[in-house]
DNA sequence: CCCCCTTGTCAAGTCACTTGACATGTCATA
DNA sequence: TATGACATGTCAAGTGACTTGACAAGGGGG
């Protein structure tokens, strides 16, 4: 029993209001979804959306973290995938950055136009990325640890060096200048010149 | 909203607890499954238990139905896999009898020692295998009829036809013989002979 | 300006599930 | 044979998630 059927029942709840906001802010955008609809598609009552996401603006930060944990999935499942610690990043951040343009959420989001951007979902990529580089951090860390290369790097050092990469994929998917391989690629080299930098140091 | 939350909760609670039942059966067999051990392994009362399944004859009967699903999903994939009536049949009943083999469940029940069979099993598969027959029947028949062939049958010889080549399978399940392949191909040439008879008669 | 729709909150009601208890039956063991 | 351990099956009272209906407050659009 590694997820309890009480667990389920509420993660399945969690998942259809959050699918059907989606789908509307896929649909028609943000202003167009409603407290009202999102419980008429789920079949239950207004009040059960109030009980289970909060306030409006909740829902948009609870589909903006469901969201990142698809992208950090894509990070775990392609860091293990290489053995060298730029290769592995490179490669990553190009599943990352394809997902980006496959996501359906993230082009309605960040392709709106700008004057137009609906203020809670302009909240989430300014306020809240704040969460998002510290959550991806946290994974992006991990997986570097779990590589368990030799680095040439501090513990501090490495933060610093993980959160930029993080901004920087952040970067690119929100204000993409060139194709996914070759901002991956760009990113990577950067990595590499840096870790050279550091190992000539000592 | 194809199936509502609602439902969705309903057919999980029901899902988890045969889930468990039929785990317990083919782990020990059927005298060790406990309700208090399927409320326990699900996360909920034993009273919800009965609420949901009844006596613990019946979970032998839900059980029995839900697996009767499956087989009834592979009956109605493989028929329309084949124009021909006969060879639609001999595919199907081929599919029917593979599936015999590899599920489990089957194989937990038939293949116990006779003198050890659980009452509520055993019953299963006499008393209660009517509804079965008849269940199957009704399934083979409709996807007779959406074949759209002509039949030198009428409907209630199309029945007497039907119920035979069910119950042909059906004791090919428990008490089999030959391979699949063979036996599939020898109802399906039985059928063909009664078929052609058929036609000769007018 | 008023109407309609939306957000957000509240209190009372409903229903699934829980809890704890009890009667009953069966089997192993002293 | 008596007895304890354990299973089935049922009941009533309690809890909590979800429903229902209502209300105040805040925008747009005719």
């Amino acid at each position: 029993m590694t997820v309890t059927y009480r667990e389920s029942v509420q993660g399945l709840l969690r998942d259809r209001l959050l699918d059907s906001a989606q789908a509307q802010i896929e649909r028609r955008g943000w202003s167009s979804v409603t407290m009202a609809r999102i419980a008429d598609e789920v079949g239950v009552s207004r009040q059960t959306v109030y009980n289970e996401l909060g306030a409006k603006r909740q829902i948009a930060e609870h589909l903006a973290m469901r969201e990142l944990a698809r992208f950090l999935d894509v990070v775990r499942d392609r860091m293990s995938e290489r053995d060298d610690l730029v290769e592995a990043i490179t490669w990553t951040c190009r599943g990352v950055l394809e997902l980006g343009e496959r996501s359906l959420l993230v082009r309605t989001i960040v392709g709106s136009v700008p004057g137009e951007h609906d203020p809670d979902l302009l909240a989430i990529l300014t306020v809240e990325s704040g969460e998002i580089v510290e959550a991806a951090s946290v994974v992006v860390k991990e997986c570097i640890v779990s590589l368990g290369a030799e680095l040439p790097l501090s513990d501090a050092e490495l933060d610093v060096a993980v959160e930029s990469v993080v901004r920087l994929v952040l970067s690119a998917i929100t204000r993409p200048s060139k194709p996914p391989e070759q901002a991956a690629a760009d990113i990577g080299w950067i990595l590499g010149l840096a870790l050279a930098g550091a190992r000539d140091r000592s």
